[in-house]
DNA sequence: TTGTATGCGTTATCAC
DNA sequence: GTGATAACGCATACAA
């Protein structure tokens, strides 16, 4: 019951007659130690039944193998993609990941930082939270040299590698595509534009707009925080315009399926009379009747190209690094709430 | 760029003339200290910019206040509102929270016990993943005193707190509720059997059968691993059979969305043909058409207590415990795909 | 190829 | 109340 005895190194040493600094090594596998000796530790420690201790180690090393990985909420479809991502790199390099959520609060994402800080994590992986305008608790880490990776929310100011999807270019394709299907009036449900993501989006709204030749009507934009309740008030004030539009381009998913939901209840019929186009491929939009069109963010792909960058980093610390912001490419995924069939 | 001087205890000390003992102690207000030292020491840390050193007082104490949790996969619904539970409690007791992932392997899984248990996490979250019978990785925890809370899918073989939901009532009452609606032939696709979650579901199908005095015919009852290919197999097979089911209860609510995409597309009325219950009550199912009638697992509050009875055997570990099973309430969820119109 | 000596920063034990 | 000292288990610079 209670906590048993633990061999160490120097136990190995004494039955064996060596140092310990020698069984150290044998068990890192260091190429100067024989052929022989090591078999004879590795064997010995298995016998003993010898286990490293990693708080030892990782005091005298002042490294963890951790990697901390902050995002807005964990459950979310998104984010939980591209935790596994994160997570599946990091497990065959040997590293392990600590999460933390900061339900998009900058005070709970701050105070994460700290602990993640206090724990010497090797590095950080972080999506920032709504709230988040200051950035005092991630220079924590930049002073020291740890590393960042930002996803999908990045920070300008800070210089890091960061993995960006193409938000402009799938908006941008997205708000032609509602045009090919014949709209002309084209509404827009945005997010906060402090995001980056958001303020792209829009952007890429806006160009396909003003490339297509339609006339940019800024009450056919609205932006709120894109829950499903804002979606519904959103979507009633654009049917209380005198000139109601014939499609809306939706920023995120949720507000996609709450559009839809409210048009079909007000007698409206989707695509028909409005078509609508989501972003980010929720895993729901598929399913649902009217399917969703919408643009698919690659969250796996994001977890892994973030942990690779985020690693490598940590291994080689001396060198000079070139920061690059990497552009995933996103995917405009046509479904039936925007095809009309006449 | 380089890493800088730490101060430690130590420096603090020697610029005050007092011993590091005393500057550790009133640092982590330890009520022997006068108050007058202990805020002089203080006020001298923070001007000198001192951070205690995690890894030194984790290597000392042989404690790290991480709690492992360990789930087949992040990327689903029920565990990140788990693991989501987790955190926020964790969180707010001073744990870290480190995840990962089984991939339902039993042999990463195994490799994630033995990492978690090397780096000495203080005690572990877990629903094991579906390959999972043999539990040697887990007993390393155990025979060090390392508590484990098993969640979801438990292990009765280990001694210890188990947090479930009544998977058997809520099977019942969704087999009683497609009875109600007037099946007959009530079938069941139901997931691997040596996991107990599947097992009670199963039960509980077979207990309201029986209590209702429908003949329990074994053609009607079909074990896989509840993918979605592996649903539309299933459902095909009912079809085939000389007499069809007109309600199947599926032990997943994938199952149950792949089961209702077959039928339809093969000419059935879903639920006035045939009435479909899922399980889970995943975000999709009140989304798509029909929505999905389904039992809803409380993931949050899961997360919730698995983390407080964890953290409370972490925090009395020289106490005697009495190991409890708690058995969370499921809710019969009533949505189109089993209310029949006529 | 192996051994010796030392220190990492903190906490625990004992003494005062 | 405070101080002196000894671990904790490992890794590494240096010596041999």
């Amino acid at each position: 019951m209670s906590d048993q005895f633990e061999t160490t190194i120097h136990d190995i040493a004494k039955k064996l007659n060596i140092s310990a600094s020698t069984v150290s090594r044998a068990l890192k596998n260091n190429p100067i130690i024989s052929e022989a000796t090591r078999k004879l530790i590795n064997d010995t420690a298995e016998e003993m039944g010898y286990r490293p201790n990693t708080l030892a180690a990782n005091f005298r090393t002042k490294r963890t193998n951790t990697i901390g990985v902050i995002v807005p909420l964990i459950n979310r479809h998104f984010f939980s993609s591209v935790i596994s991502g994160i997570e599946e790199v990091a497990y065959k390099k040997g590293f392990t990941v600590t999460i933390s959520q900061s339900n998009d609060l900058l005070e709970k994402e701050s105070k994460i930082a700290q602990t993640l800080f206090a724990n010497r994590v090797d590095g950080v992986i972080i999506s920032i939270a709504m709230e988040t305008t200051n950035f005092d608790h991630l220079k924590l880490f930049t002073s020291k040299n740890i590393p960042i990776v930002f996803f999908d929310r990045v920070v300008d100011e800070i210089k890091s590698h960061k993995i960006v999807v193409d938000d402009f270019g799938g908006a941008y394709r997205a708000t032609r595509h509602l045009a090919e299907m014949g709209s002309k009036r084209i509404a827009h449900i945005g997010g906060p534009l402090n995001l980056n993501i958001y303020k792209n989006r829009q952007a890429g709204y806006l160009k396909a707009l003003s490339d297509l030749g339609l006339n940019n009507d800024e009450s056919l934009v609205i932006n709120n925080n894109l829950t499903r309740e804002q979606g519904i008030d959103a979507v009633q004030k654009l049917l209380n315009l005198s000139e109601k539009p014939d499609a809306i381009f939706c920023a995120n998913d949720t507000t996609a399926q709450s559009v839809i939901f409210h048009l079909k209840n007000n007698g409206y019929k989707v695509p028909d009379d409005i078509a609508v186009v989501g972003f980010s491929n929720e895993p729901f939009s598929e399913m649902v009747t009217p399917s969703i069109s919408t643009v698919m963010q690659p969250g796996f792909l994001i977890g892994i190209k973030s942990a690779d960058l985020l690693i490598e980093q940590i291994l080689n610390k001396q060198k000079e690094i070139e920061f690059q912001t990497i552009v995933l490419p996103t995917d405009l995924i046509i479904r039936e709430s925007s095809v009309r069939h006449k």
